[in-house]
RNA sequence: GGUUUCAUGGCCGAGUGGCUAGGCAGAGCUCUGCAAAAGCUCCUACAGCGGUUCGAAUCCGCUUGAAACCUCCA
């Protein structure tokens, strides 16, 4: 393992600090996933395409992460408070279709989407379903502990009970009292105590779709403990890094430390990292807010916000280079600017690619200090933004600066007779390691083959029209290799896939 | 109303008490059949007003503006 002095700024401190896994070499990490009842906006992607680096990195750093991602297929609730609909029950009787339809179908849009993106799949992704059982171990475990009590078939969460001996808020720096009042009246509170208490198993009403036997009667678990049972389950009851989206400190994340420590005594997670939000026109794209745009929408460029088609990777380029805790907004100049500079980067890698390829061709020089040092600073200021709570816009910045040196190679403005085999080695490898592994960025290739396959058979008519007829045949026998026939037609040229 | 965060050059966007961020755009040069790519050079900013300091864009205060959370949202 590499010796780095990673750190991270960890939400419960309000601090950067050294990151140190509580079991290395293994690093538990768990990220709150998608509730699965419509399709992921840009602003969920930015979100998990931020945790695909920090797994990445750590992953290129040589620890073994186990990263958990959740599945939200149930207890996620629409509108106010606990009194809403299930937001996957309610899609399902608006579209007459079974929930787990619903949760299919969205799953599947989601996963296209990561791929998409080059997201790294979790190593595991439990669904709240899948767990009903430890849900109610859970619920049990908290009102066995006195911080969870029944009212008409529901459980919920005794945080006045639970703040006379542990500080609730303490994540969200949020004081209870002032959370009180500025809490506005919501309808259908009767059955709590208190008006912060949340949910942790629901009566479920004859109409509910989604619902399970237990204990307290039929019903269906409360959001927040879906996180805290699975977390548990796979990561232990204490484990090193837990993420989201900004918007789930509160109060997701706040009452998952709450029932951790409610159920267990401890709190389970070390270092609490969270996203910023995603903005359109400097508003938050959120789906209550109407302003969400979906990944396809910006893959095709068809919204009546943009000018035209952005590719998945200008889309994870442009998220690279802004800072995952600040806000990032869309726009249209943005964007362009972010599709060119990753075209520049694809072209590095390639050259750095055939660079590698055509070492054993070069002559190097012998060892040179000066350069060695020179190359070593440039590679240091790349890890150095990794280092320092995942900065990709500063170790994209170091990369580029790589990348003039391996510009300046390939197209031998500077001979590579003058450097050293290590640093050009060196030189090389970080390059495409960091674009490729820890960026996560990759070539697209072309999008129109069919377009330089025209290009193609024109050179073949045109050779034909002159009786050219070795370069007709070169042409054919190249194409050929290539897994493609050409046709000569009464009707023109044309093209066929080789059936051989 | 409460809590919190932010304000950087034409645009996007890092960062830091004294040393070039980087990308995009623009200007010039090298290279080049033309062009592109690439490299080099230039453009070099830190909302406003005070304060601390040898020195602040960076720390502190005030003013102005923006956003997020406090209610489901990544």
């Amino acid at each position: 393992m590499k010796k780095h002095q990673l750190k991270l700024y960890n939400t419960l401190t309000r601090a950067k600090e050294l990151f140190e896994p509580l079991k290395p070499p293994y690093v538990g990490m768990y990220v709150c996933g998608p509730t699965v009842y419509s399709d992921v906006h840009l602003g969920n992607c930015r979100t998990f395409t931020s945790f695909d680096i920090v797994y990445r990195y750590l992953t290129h750093l040589g620890y073994k992460v186990r990263y958990v991602r959740n599945i939200t297929d149930v207890g996620h609730l629409v509108g106010d408070a606990d009194e809403g609909e299930d937001k996957i029950g309610k899609k399902a009787k608006l579209e007459n279709l079974e929930p787990m339809e619903i949760v299919q179908r969205y799953t599947n849009g989601f996963h296209f989407v990561m791929q998409q993106l080059n997201n790294t799949p979790p190593s595991i992704e439990p669904t709240a379903t899948g767990h009903i059982v430890e849900q109610l171990e859970m619920t049990q475990q908290i009102i066995n502990n006195g911080y969870g009590y029944v009212a008409n078939g529901s459980v919920y969460f005794d945080v006045k009970k639970y703040a006379e001996k542990y500080e609730y808020g303490k994540l969200s720096g949020r004081v209870l009292d002032e959370l009180l009042a500025g809490q506005r009246e919501l309808d259908g509170q009767e059955e709590k105590r208190n008006k912060e208490d949340f949910a942790l198993w629901k009566n479920a009403l004859p109409t509910h779709l989604m619902r399970w036997k237990s204990p307290w009667g039929d019903g269906f678990p409360g959001w927040h403990l879906e996180c805290s049972v699975m977390s548990m389950k796979y990561l232990g009851e204490r484990f090193d890094i837990h993420g989201g989206g900004m918007d789930l400190k509160f109060p997701h994340h706040e009452c998952e430390v709450a029932q951790s420590v409610g159920a267990y005594g401890t709190e389970a997670v070390k270092y609490w990292l969270h996203t910023n939000m995603l903005t359109v026109n400097g508003q938050r794209m959120g789906k209550s807010v109407g302003n969400s745009i979906l990944p396809a929408e910006l893959f095709t460029g068809n919204h009546a916000l943009l000018e035209q088609p952005y590719s998945p990777m200008t889309l994870r380029f442009f998220m690279l280079q802004t800072h995952y805790r600040g806000t990032m907004d869309i726009t249209n100049d943005a964007l362009k600017a972010a599709q060119k500079g990753y075209l520049k980067m694809m072209n590095g890698l390639k050259n750095a690619k055939e660079l590698q390829a055509n070492q054993a061709t070069f002559t190097f020089a012998t060892s040179d200090d000066k350069l060695k040092t020179e190359v070593q600073e440039l590679i240091a200021a790349v890890y150095e933004g990794m280092d320092d709570d995942f900065n990709t816009a500063m170790a994209i910045a170091g990369l580029f600066n790589l990348l003039k040196k391996i510009n300046t190679l390939h197209t031998q403005q500077q001979t590579i007779a003058t450097w050293d085999k290590e640093s050009f080695d060196t030189l090389l490898a970080t390059y495409i390691s960091f674009v490729e592994d820890v960026l996560g960025l990759r070539e697209e290739g072309l999008t129109d083959l069919a377009a330089v396959l025209n290009v193609l058979l024109g050179l073949y008519q045109e050779a034909k029209h002159n009786k050219n007829y070795e370069q007709v045949d070169k042409l054919r026998t190249s194409m050929k290799s290539l897994g493609i026939v050409v046709k000569d037609m009464k009707t023109g040229i044309g093209w066929a896939y080789d059936e051989v």
